[in-house]
DNA sequence: ATTATTTACTGGTATAGACAACTATAAACC
DNA sequence: GGTTTATAGTTGTCTATACCAGTAAATAAT
């Protein structure tokens, strides 16, 4: 039996693929510029159809991790300026990029009548009720920032605190299976407020870092507005851009 | 013989597939929202196979034409939000996109050695000539950042102060054929100090944004290194983020 | 030695078919 | 009428194979 790869399981063969090629990246085994092996000699070596394999390398060059070149073979591409908060990433794995522990304080769950600024953003009728879920971001056991998200019931009709307290967008990818394909961020500096202060244990009127999220599934509906005040001592947005 | 595609053709037929579909959706044909037809019609169609179909209809999705849905069908993507700050944009034309006229004062401009943060950031050996030019922006006639630029000599021999008060970015990529490709930008929160609440006519430790961007040219030689503060009360960093 | 040619590799394109997973509708049942 | 069950249609995954086109190195011809 081959060991490589597990059939008779949910992930398919070409995930598992690109979850190997993945992992040599990341040991060095395949190294930076350097050919791996043909796709000839993957789909023996996993015992698959080439196809299979050429489905998994495709979506790799897709990704920016493997280039081909013709008649030569196919390589392990540079890495970009270490990968940085490309695509969207939720507080939780920000902090790990930036090597730190994070947890969460909840503040508040509750199911509220949108706000005027939200139902508009979110595209809600009248009587849209939304989340309303505040929570204390903490960084190496301390308060990094204040995080409000407003996501519409009716996507989520069974959220529930649980949830919450794991990683909703995992939730929302993998249990419901929408996909967050998109977002736009408003960045802002500011003065913290009384309580903003309180909260996040810096002075009043220190400056902090304000961010507005609003995300959107796949077919462009949006699905949350998050609203996020960062102690600006501790926090530093990154951002990459490419022409 | 089948008159949608031409075989015998340097066009892979997946191609030929990929824009017929680009161009029915053009001509709305296939309408936004709307199932195009299934994977098994169109091979019919087209006389290819479903394999083939597949790959055109795939490229689309990768693209954002279309998505998929499983179980039901193949569907016109809406156009994404309208193009924001994607790419990188030079103060004048963020201003524009803004509705703002803009303007600059030159505080300075001048050939130095590179600071040792700078020197490390633009790769640059020991003894490392840099311009540094420093600017106030004005838009609508008020301050909105202070933008201090620095660039390795080497690469622009011949800048002048005529072309710092046109587009600098403009003079690279069209005059010296250099195509600046990617960056990366920091972005925090500060309290003004006095000199730039003064030269921002703002009061000491108001909140600014200060924004630090380095660039990159097609190979992924560091090419500048730029430091602005922005006045908190008049500019929002917007940033769209794909998956 | 130099130059063609062959050969063996690489990825690129394409086929024809199979079964699984999912969705919506129609039909059968109670 | 309401519920369950088939059924047909969709995309998702995968196989086994074939031939094309580009590359590079070994080989043969000059």
């Amino acid at each position: 039996m081959n060991p490589l790869l597990k059939k008779n399981v949910p992930l398919p063969l070409y995930y598992q693929i690109e979850e190997y090629l993945k992992q040599k990246i990341e040991e060095k085994e395949f190294e930076v510029g350097k050919m791996i092996p043909s796709e000839r000699e993957l789909s023996e070596r996993f015992e698959v159809s080439r196809m299979t394999v050429r489905q998994a390398v495709t979506n790799l060059v897709n990704a920016g991790v493997l280039y081909r070149e013709k008649g030569k073979g196919t390589y392990v591409a540079e890495k970009k300026i270490e990968q940085p908060l490309k695509g969207l990433t939720s507080f939780t794995e920000d902090m790990k990029r930036r090597g730190m522990t994070s947890s969460s304080l909840l503040l508040a769950f509750d199911v509220i009548e949108a706000p005027r600024d939200v139902r508009k953003k979110l595209d809600l009728s009248e009587e849209g009720k939304v989340y309303c879920i505040q929570r204390i971001r903490i960084a190496d056991d301390k308060p990094m920032a204040i995080e409000t998200t407003f996501m519409p019931q009716e996507l989520l009709p069974h959220l529930t605190e649980d949830i919450v307290h794991g990683s909703i967008y995992q939730y929302v990818e993998h249990d419901l299976g929408m996909a967050i394909s998109q977002a736009r961020q408003i960045i802002e500096a500011r003065a913290a407020d009384e309580e903003e202060a309180e909260y996040l244990n810096i002075s009043p009127h220190s400056p902090v870092l304000h961010i507005e999220r609003k995300s959107f599934l796949a077919q462009s509906v949006p699905f949350e507005v998050v609203k996020s005040t960062y102690r600006a001592d501790r926090y530093k947005f990154i951002t990459d851009i490419d022409r």
